[in-house]
RNA sequence: CGCGGAGUGGAGCAGUCCGGUAGCUCGUCGGGCUCAUAACCCGAAGGUCGUCAGUUCAAAUCUGGCCUCCGCAACCA
């Protein structure tokens, strides 16, 4: 029997920049689940890519002095070692720039035109000469450039039109009538009530304003816009429009276009208009995620907040991180990403229920039976719960998987994890052991224990994939039981098997350390954001590999040569004409210095007077508001600006007394 | 009235479509256990489900008003 076809698609990202934590999770999403098809048994073709045209690439690379292709060749082995670091399974990877797509485009587009769906007319926009740029009106921030805030002009550009007005009543009847097309059902409220209803207009599909794209075969003076070019991706990958379009017989029309929330709307309507123009079948569903946010806000470059998921892994593993993405956020809506959140997750889920599970059962079956279960066997009273909860959880994640809902799935499984470490406690294998006569049921609460985390480890497989490989290392366990459908049968781990204990599969981490690091990474990604602004993009590309994330270690020597004090406020003051200042005299032992500090908005003279802070005494002295500090005075800062004094917390300890 | 999302025990979320005992993880407190990665297991405290009104025998859930927070220029899934 033929085996059933999955067709599942990231959207293809556009490589001006290094990728960030949010198009991972998007692809870890998808990969999570063709891995999970490919285990059902399904033929799956998973395409990812990228959107490689355009005039800001093509800016961005002579800026730089390269050739668009160039800088973005550097781009594109960025983002495959990214993914091969991820555990990314794709089957294929597009570049808009690959011949056939380049071809297949041109033929698209004139098929469009001949048949009068593309037309050619133009627009009216406002212009920005220095930024090179076209701006609706909407767009305009006070009337000028959004990108500069200089003066635009008002311009007429010739373009190429789609017709797509002439689809929306089919495309608002398609989704009306499918309501399961696109995923989740508010994305398509919002699209019916915000764009379907209104009415489309027709859709620039050229441009002559920038040269790098896929240039218009009759028309030399345009180039193909985004839409159409990057778009039919998704088919052209599969071979549409070439000679051999074996590919797309077979696998279109795509199962799911998984896309982030922002690009919804071009997948459910310019998509499908295209699509219908050329008299192709609709994708079956498009599923529009969420974002991550980072501490509540988005992630941004000048804030410095932007997630590299390469640290990431380096630090935590690709298990934990991929992980952490599924489990933590509802697909579909927004997550929170925090570093806390984090490795709570790694040590409570991975570390303490699975790792530990994985090797307390190893450890026992080592010291109770030398590595081999003994053929004697006698039942307890808890074998059959967790034998049912067992092989009944894979239709819950089977269930969960078919909404995409990823986090459901990977609770399902955790359930199973607890109530297996729960089974432990209940027959008490360390009792058993004592006693010569119930070495079968000693024996059967560890094969219990052992075949449960079978089932677990195939579980697990597509989430995160290198995990179950180490666990069948341990338990010596056959390929042949660690099929998907053999998460449903009971008993399959053979009578005698041997264990092995082997690497600790997730390792504890100590919190408070590790956030001070990241914290530390943190602010260092931001000074670096901050000096580099403005001509930052010339550096970029070298700095990736130099890997800049974190400052340099230093030893006690180098911690030394700040020299801290304990410093007592004696007198404070406001600072005539300043925002932030207080002007504070300090005694530090014999001597009094005066040491300016920007904390006027936490602090009141007033309190700040008996207080015993931390003083950095070997400063370089500095002038401010006219007159000269002497040190600086530490405070903690939450990162939102707020700041709060670092103070001794004995009142025995005399002004002037070092720190270390 | 630009568009959209969100407001549920200390934190993060689920539940809201299809009204009917408010659930999960973490944290806190107490207990158990000792095979294990200071782990695991059990129990407890803690919520007027943003707010006001309405529908209903019954509302976190349906309807309407209001309040607060977050996205919607650049990076951008």
């Amino acid at each position: 029997m033929e085996k059933e076809k999955f067709y599942i698609t990231t959207p293809i990202y556009y490589p001006s920049d290094k990728l960030h934590i949010g198009h991972s999770y998007c692809t870890v999403a998808t990969d999570t689940m063709a891995r999970y098809k490919r285990l059902r048994g399904y033929d799956v073709m998973f395409l990812t890519g990228t959107d490689e045209h355009g005039q800001k690439l093509e800016r961005i690379a002579n800026s730089q002095g390269m050739e668009p292709k160039e800088y973005i060749d550097k781009i594109v082995v960025g983002i495959k070692d990214l993914w091969q670091t991820l555990n990314i399974s794709y089957d294929k990877f597009i570049r808009t720039t690959d011949d056939y797509h380049v071809k297949a485009v041109q033929k698209i587009f004139k098929q469009l035109y001949n048949q009068g769906d593309i037309y050619k007319s133009s627009y009216e926009g406002w212009y920005c000469t220095p930024c090179e740029s076209f701006f609706t009106e909407h767009q305009l921030v006070n009337g000028k450039c959004p990108d500069c805030g200089r003066d635009v002009e008002l311009v007429k550009e010739e373009s190429y039109f789609f017709r797509l007005s002439k689809y929306q009543d089919r495309i608002l009847k398609y989704m009306e009538e499918n309501s399961e097309f696109l995923q989740p059902n508010t994305r398509q409220n919002e699209m019916i009530n915000n764009f379907l209803k209104p009415g489309l207009e027709d859709l620039a599909v050229s441009r002559t304003s920038f040269k790098w794209g896929v240039p218009v075969e009759f028309d030399p003076g345009h180039v193909v816009y985004v839409w159409i070019d990057a778009l039919s991706n998704y088919i052209t990958a599969l071979g549409y429009g070439s000679e051999d379009d074996s590919l797309y017989q077979k696998f279109w029309p795509a199962d799911i276009h998984v896309v982030g929330k922002e690009i919804v709307r071009f997948h459910a309507i310019i998509w499908p208009a295209m699509l219908m123009a050329l008299n192709l079948p609709l994708p079956k569903k498009i599923f529009g995620h969420g974002w991550l946010v980072i501490n509540g806000g988005k992630m941004s470059k000048s804030v410095g907040n932007v997630v590299d998921p390469n640290v990431l892994v380096e630090k935590y593993g690709v298990d934990a991180i991929r992980y952490f993405l599924l489990r933590e956020i509802a697909f579909g809506q927004d997550g929170n990403f925090n570093n806390e959140a984090l490795i709570q997750r790694i040590n409570a889920d991975l570390a303490n229920d699975l790792g530990n599970l994985v090797s307390r059962t190893v450890g026992m079956i080592e010291k109770y039976f030398g590595g081999t279960l003994p053929d004697v066997r006698s039942k307890t009273d808890f074998d059959a719960d967790l034998e049912g909860m067992a092989v009944a959880t894979a239709e819950k994640v089977e269930a969960a998987m078919e909404k995409m809902f990823f986090s459901d799935a990977l609770i399902e499984i955790w359930n199973l994890i607890r109530r297996t470490n729960k089974y432990i406690d209940e027959t008490q294998p360390w009792i058993l052991c004592k006693d010569e006569d119930k070495k079968g049921e000693l024996a059967n609460s560890l094969y219990h224990v052992a075949e449960s985390v079978r089932i677990i480890s195939i579980l697990i497989q597509p989430f995160i994939p290198n995990t179950p490989e180490k666990i069948w290392k341990q338990y010596n366990m056959d390929k042949k039981i660690v099929d998907w459908e053999m998460s449903k049968e009971w008993g399959l781990l053979p009578v005698e098997f041997k264990v092995e204990k082997g690497e600790t599969l997730f390792p504890r981490i100590d919190m408070k350390k590790e956030l001070a690091e990241l914290e530390a990474a943190i602010k260092a990604s931001q000074a670096t954001a901050v000096a580099n602004q403005g001509k930052e993009e010339k550096k970029e590309d070298k700095k990736k590999h130099e890997e800049p994330e974190y400052p340099a270690e230093i030893t006690i020597d180098d911690f030394c040569k700040v020299q801290l004090k304990v410093g007592e406020v004696i007198a404070s003051s406001v600072v005539e004409g300043s925002k932030k200042l207080l002007r504070n005299v300090i005694k530090l032992g014999e001597e009094e210095r005066v040491i300016f500090s920007g904390i006027k908005e936490w602090y009141t003279p007033e309190e700040m007077v008996g207080k015993r802070v931390v003083v950095a005494y070997n400063l370089k002295p500095r002038k401010m508001m006219g007159e000269m500090s002497y040190g600086m005075i530490l405070c903690a800062d939450d990162g939102n600006g707020n700041l709060s004094l670092l103070t001794t917390e004995s009142k025995d300890f005399p002004s002037g007394s070092g720190i270390s």
